[in-house]
DNA sequence: TTCACGCATGACCACTCGGTCATATCAGAT
DNA sequence: ATCTGATATGACCGAGTGGTCATGCGTGAA
């Protein structure tokens, strides 16, 4: 007798196959995003028949709702990790080496956030709305532990609103980690080519602009 | 005897016509993306038959790359007014009226918005590397052009590096807009039901912020 | 009136999609 | 050796896609 809760048969498969389909399944939809995602290529690329993927998945949200969950998992685990890697550094230096760890994180998973980008701007894929609110809180949540933590430093200076403080903070992790993924984005840094040394200079640059202000 | 550039038929065809065409192309590719955007729904929408569609343009890349062109003019006209309209202000006031701008942008055109966002992370959409450098080079530019009055006034802290400040007003501006745009994008600021005067006020606390920096 | 030509039309085509299902295969229990 | 239930398979289905084309309409020239 076999449990019945999701992805029952699915994870009963021996792991080796379980990943084939698993990156195959992951790449087709961060390739393509979920609507131009063809199962007949997922099946190609894993190597398996249509009709198996069928007795795994419901149907193709089910298959991106499994995908979804293990980006998640991924992203959270991430995300803990630098925040306790970093807790007792001073608020700047901890800016820059989350900036550095998603650098990081966007190369080793290229794929996850590849799939968080085309999810963006994709109404009508399913989850779309609990993904990024899953995503985005994660990433609020992170910078506003460590917002709050700066301010009872006393490493902020006194009375910025928190509010427009994290909006900056995420709109610039944000569009970094962009600029780094995709050229078309990379219009005034040359963050794309640039070697990991060129990237850490222009991270310390936009830190302490930050830090500084633009001001005369 | 018809001359035979581009779109020829479809320009000789009566004003209201046109119209109804190109809004109605214009908000299918907003609305879809360029490969979910469906030719039958279009010509539903436009109120024509599908036959004609295929009087007036080569085929469905050959639409979109006339709404392309009409979208890049919009862009370009919104530009340059605003640059001239503020030319003569402090680099923060310039930088304040042309968000503002931004969303007034965004909400008279929010089809032009849509459609930019849609094609920012969806490969293999036609045109899309000639679309997003021209939208972007425009804004680059226009942001390097207040950034070297500012830094002829005096008006920035000596030695700012240039492309980093353009970056993070990049990413700003970006990122404010698609706050106001995008709901789930949304997690910071209350952006996308609030009133304008509520946007104005985060509008000023940011360039605020960007202006006097985080430190203490 | 006739002709020619620009334009309008929608049935139709080949193709791909997500999804189904009858059938085959295989392992373990009896 | 036989049975059983889980899994594997790919031909097949209806629907929707971008694109085509034979046919018809309307208007100005001859």
């Amino acid at each position: 007798m076999r449990e019945e809760p999701p992805f029952a048969t699915f994870r009963h498969l021996p792991p080796d196959k379980q990943e084939r389909v698993l990156t195959a399944a992951l790449a087709e939809f961060a390739d393509q995003g979920y609507h131009q995602a063809s199962l007949n290529r997922m099946v190609a690329r894993a190597g398996i028949a249509k009709g198996s993927l069928y007795q795994y998945f419901p149907n193709k949200e089910g298959i991106f709702a499994y995908i979804f969950q293990y980006a998640l998992k991924v992203v959270r685990r991430t995300l803990t990790t630098v925040k306790e890697e970093t807790l007792e550094e001073n608020f700047f230096v901890r800016l820059e080496k989350s900036l550095l760890a998603g650098v990081r994180f966007l190369r080793e998973h290229p794929r996850i956030f590849s799939l968080y980008l085309k999810i963006q701007f994709d109404r009508n894929v399913p989850f779309r709305e609990a993904f990024l609110a899953a995503v985005r809180g994660h990433a609020t949540e992170y910078f506003a532990s460590l917002v709050r933590r700066a301010q009872g430093r006393g490493e902020l200076r006194p009375g910025v609103p928190e509010a427009a403080v994290l909006f900056l903070l995420d709109a610039m992790f944000d569009r970094f980690l962009q600029a780094v993924a995709v050229p078309a984005l990379d219009v005034t840094l040359g963050l794309h080519q640039a070697t990991d040394a060129a990237i850490h200079q222009h991270i310390r640059e936009l830190i302490s602009l930050l830090k500084e202000g633009l001001m005369a």
